[in-house]
DNA sequence: CGAGGGTTTGAAGTGCATCAAATAGTGTGG
DNA sequence: CCACACTATTTGATGCACTTCAAACCCTCG
């Protein structure tokens, strides 16, 4: 019982669950189990039978869909907090995704039956839900909007510009997440692309890219580079995907 | 009240309110008003203090965003059955895009305050909202698949494939049903791509096109064509966008 | 130190956008 | 019912952005 108090803990911290009263916690956390994997596993596949959702502890978690042609279209990239294969609920029973480790990951598995049985009767979860759902809309919305209106450059940018820390300091340093492969394929280019992209974003707006840290020096440059092909006001930080 | 009467039974012919009961979808109709609109004109711009959240009686109604720049993104072009505005609840009451009338429209008003009191009280309505709403995001995740993997051609083939009628029969003879120029931007392309593109489709997959009006003469062909780019089989109708 | 994956660079090709202009189609007033 | 005005659509020419293929480089880790 101690991890299922750990577990209900960690709910309460989450976005979709935080609003949620003990009892509900409770009952949702009953039959979960914690599970970590390493890098590369793949959780499951677009069309496997779904038993569980899931809930991201910890590391980053490839959520895609592959083509008939070969090519993969990443649907997201979740980190601590962030859930995933609850829409199951909705597709009979399968998932719509395939999921994979691309991080070493701990994630919580909760019985999707006790999900749907909660929601028949829980009207405060229900409504929690559908508020998450209905800002991860909004997200979409917004990729759809940059893949269609910014440039490479411009959607690199917007990408940094979301790893800010809302407490804004004088000089910036910020570190990418995952390897620059995964997010190139994250923000829909290839990987070439991407490397001549940030370079052309690096003499646009005068950032310092060492690796994986990028430093910004002027951010309201790199503001008005990249937000200006766009339909949201900086700052976006959780309106944007 | 004939109105209210005639306005209870068209909610429960669409996708999101048919589950309710009667009582549910009195209430919400209580105090919902119908209006007709004709072409050009502006609903609301992203923005405005909402009041209202609306289902579409007939016509079709453009939600779009737009950029500092002057581009603008479409984010759903909807019709009868259809509901918009109503996520208004969960941004501070301001609605997040802007929606135009594109072609005569009937529109029915619901007073967003009724929705929100629903919402508290009403648990099927709520997982009502959530399935709809969940089924959205599926489709706009599609879309981004779409515009990642598909060529312009492709993406073409794609819209005309869902509106063929499920009954299949031999020859197949579909009408588009808004206009070209506003059906590039809803793919996401411009009106110039979008008559070439139509051009190769032609050639690649022997349809016949004739204004707005288009044959298809082997599905089976536009099907390869164009389906071999996505990760859902045919047929796919609901579940792209 | 060497192998292997991630990342960058180079060269060439493709697809879509843009600008300009012609053509088709539609509704209007005469 | 016709001519005009206006918009939608198509076509042509050109440019740019991103992709593709190939190869080099770099970094980490055994």
């Amino acid at each position: 019982m101690l991890t299922q108090l750990k577990i209900k803990d960690f709910l309460r911290d989450t976005e979709v669950f935080s609003t949620l009263e003990d009892e509900s916690l409770e009952r949702l956390s009953k039959n979960a189990i914690e599970i970590n994997y390493s890098k590369g596993k793949l959780l499951f596949v677009a069309g496997d039978k779904a038993q569980h959702f899931y809930v991201v502890k910890s590391g980053w978690i490839k959520l895609y869909r592959e083509t008939l042609d070969g090519n993969m279209a990443i649907i997201d990239i979740l980190s601590s907090g962030q859930i995933f294969g609850e829409t199951a609920l909705f597709e009979s029973d399968s998932y719509t995704y395939s999921s994979e480790i691309v991080e070493d990951a701990g994630v919580i598995a909760f019985p999707l039956h006790d999900l749907q049985k909660e929601f028949r009767t829980n009207n405060a979860l229900t409504f929690a839900m559908l508020e998450y759902v209905t800002s991860y809309s909004r997200r979409k919305e917004r990729e759809i909007e940059h893949k269609t209106l910014q440039s490479a450059p411009q959607r690199i940018g917007c990408f940094l510009l979301r790893l800010v820390p809302s407490t804004t300091s004088g000089s910036i340093v910020i570190h990418l997440p995952y390897d620059k492969t995964l997010l190139a394929a994250r923000l829909g280019m290839q990987p070439e692309t991407f490397s001549r992209a940030l370079n052309k974003l690096k003499e646009a707006t005068g950032l310092h890219v060492k690796g994986a840290t990028i430093e910004i020096e002027n951010i309201d440059r790199l503001i008005k580079f990249t937000c200006s092909a766009c339909s949201s006001e900086y700052p976006c930080q959780d309106k944007c995907n």
